[in-house]
RNA sequence: GGCUGGGUAGCUCAGCUGGUUAGAGCACGGCACUCAUAAUGCCGGGGUCGGCGGUUCAAGUCCGCCCCCAGCUACCA
């Protein structure tokens, strides 16, 4: 941990040639809910998502339809911004690469590189399919029995092609980069990606071409606008563009380095290898961290587009709601690892844990509240140990979920959350306040308010995760907006407090006989 | 091929530096309760901890070999 107030954290910047799907639901969901529970827990946060709208497969894509690339990209990213709304992401802005700034950012950033002579021109050379109008590693390629080398992928053939083209001096970073690795534990998450990253870069490093001439549509690399700059230095920059580069006394300066660059693990290598060179060589400071997520599969199949097997995140939120997704997507699956997506399980998720677990526990007691405690936060009186470890469980919590997501383990601080609604349910059957109804009213009171205290506990905890339904069960317990807060996490519940009627927050979900076949 | 990670109950997974009868959630069976969204609680069945061999008083937990799975092995992003 940086120890910083600040917080700022990122999701890649989406590449307009696609359309969102639940690949970049959950890298900005995941971001989404540190940067709510960092807001929650007093830092200051920048939270930034984007749309990368450059390189070759954009100006191509936009001339296959009749559109200028710009206007092409344009359409596209509006999908992105459509996402943050339906999937309630709480982003500070929303970069995208085609701004003025992001050129000026990238430039400043060619130039400084170029003057610490990390940046020399040279030849890219490789094998060149003409009808793919792309360019393929040797592996990707094979002799035929005719002789001629063809693209595994297209079956065109190919031809050994060179271009100018800048190089930066990436071979010279090996290093370099292995003892950052070495100083930075942390920078690269989870452990299993470090030791690929750390192998990688000890097999030895090839110097990197970073521009091309064979498209426009890009930024042009200064002195010299017949390249364009290379994809990757393009987007990466978008981080420090944010920050107000090369203008270190921005005001958004502050933030850099960032404490997290979320990606999935297909871009590992952009971040934790070329990422840090370009920055060291341009005498900025590395990210703190960057944590690369897994992949998910549909019912245990690989999704792919050709399959059109594709999770649209937009029909899961329509068909199950936003919150019990949200829950969903960061519950069932160890973050980092890969996760199978079965509807099965969802429903089993929000059926069990949501509606059955915690909205049943916040329910049957605020119904009992609603009907003898006037309408009010109940009185509380002397506690026994019963209640007193409850409420230590729950107040532990706190320390618990800030640890856990510290490393991004959002199923283990979801699981920790929902031990203490399980021992609340168990508390609830042990201590039966409805019959201390009849016998001992004050006691029964004293029940419900520890009940009512551990759920306000465990609401404000849920918040970053779900924050309209933890929204509203904070409604329903007549927590004030100012005092949602974790700085306000030991404010226990002041009796007396007028609650509104309590209301049902996480419905079951019954399959219909269409939705089941 | 090389490197890395993993193979533990029907399913998904915990099991740190080796130590009493191997755990959780879900699913399944039984019981209890009736405040609650036919929710909740309690009890239970079920595993030769991938295979073989070894070290040790003692091994999912260490060593060796083997089998199986996944990822990585660079410039579309």
């Amino acid at each position: 941990m940086s120890g910083r107030s600040t917080y700022y954290i990122t999701t890649p910047i989406y590449y307009v040639n696609d359309v969102p799907h639940i690949g970049h639901a959950y890298t900005t969901l995941a971001c989404d809910v540190l940067a709510r529970f960092m807001r929650l827990d007093g830092r200051d946060v920048h939270f930034l998502t984007g749309t990368d709208e450059h390189g070759q497969k954009i100006e191509k894509a936009a001339a296959a339809v009749g559109l200028a690339p710009q206007a092409f990209a344009d359409k596209v990213s509006v999908s992105f911004r459509d996402l943050v709304t339906k999937m309630n992401y709480s982003p500070d802005n929303f970069i995208r690469t085609t701004e003025k700034r992001h050129y000026a950012a990238c430039q400043a950033l060619w130039e400084k590189l170029a003057a610490a002579g990390d940046i020399y021109p040279g030849k890219y050379a490789g094998w060149y399919s003409v009808r793919d109008e792309t360019y393929f590693v040797e592996s990707e390629t094979e002799v035929g029995t005719d002789g001629k080398r063809r693209a595994l992928a297209t079956g065109a053939e190919v031809e050994w092609v060179e271009e100018p083209s800048y190089f930066f001096r990436l071979s010279a970073w090996a290093d370099r980069l292995l003892a950052f690795y070495e100083r930075n534990p942390r920078f690269i998450a989870p452990e299993s990606r470090r030791n690929e990253v750390i192998s990688f870069v000890k097999g030895g490093l090839q110097d990197l071409s970073v521009s091309r001439t064979s498209f426009s549509w890009g930024v042009p690399v200064p002195g010299d606008p017949r390249h364009i700059m290379y994809v990757w230095l393009d987007a990466l920059t978008n981080y420090i563009t944010e920050c107000g580069y090369p203008d270190t006394n921005a005001p958004l300066w502050k933030y850099w380095p960032a404490d997290l660059h979320m990606v999935g693990k297909d871009i590992i290598r952009f971040h934790c290898v070329f990422w840090p060179a370009f920055l060291m060589a341009a005498g900025v400071a590395p990210p703190e961290r960057v944590f690369a997520h897994g992949w998910w599969t549909n019912e245990g199949q690989k999704i792919s587009k050709s399959l059109g097997n594709v999770i649209d995140p937009v029909e899961l939120v329509d068909t199950y709601g936003l919150d019990p997704v949200r829950y969903f997507l960061l519950r069932e699956v160890p973050f980092g690892n890969d996760g199978d997506f079965q509807r099965r399980a969802l429903i089993g998720r929000l059926n069990g844990d949501l509606a059955n677990a915690y909205g049943n526990l916040c329910q049957r007691v605020l119904s009992i509240v609603a009907r003898n405690c006037a309408g009010q936060v109940p009185a509380r009186g002397a506690l026994i140990e019963a209640d007193t470890a409850l409420l230590e469980r729950a107040g532990k919590l706190l320390d618990v979920v800030r640890a856990e997501l510290a490393e991004q383990a959002f199923h283990r601080a979801l699981t920790s959350i929902w031990e203490v609604i399980a021992d609340a349910n168990r508390y609830v059957d042990a201590q039966a306040p409805w019959a201390l109804a009849k016998t001992d009213p004050a006691r029964r009171d004293t029940v419900l308010w520890v009940l009512a205290e551990a759920i306000r506990r465990v609401t404000l905890l849920v918040q970053p995760f779900m924050p309209d339904a933890a929204g509203r069960i904070l409604d329903q317990l007549g927590v004030p907006a100012e005092r949602r807060q974790f700085a306000a996490f030991d404010r226990a519940l002041e009796p007396g407090t007028a609650l509104p009627p309590p209301q049902g927050v996480f419905p079951r979900f019954v399959e219909t006989a269409k939705a089941a076949s």
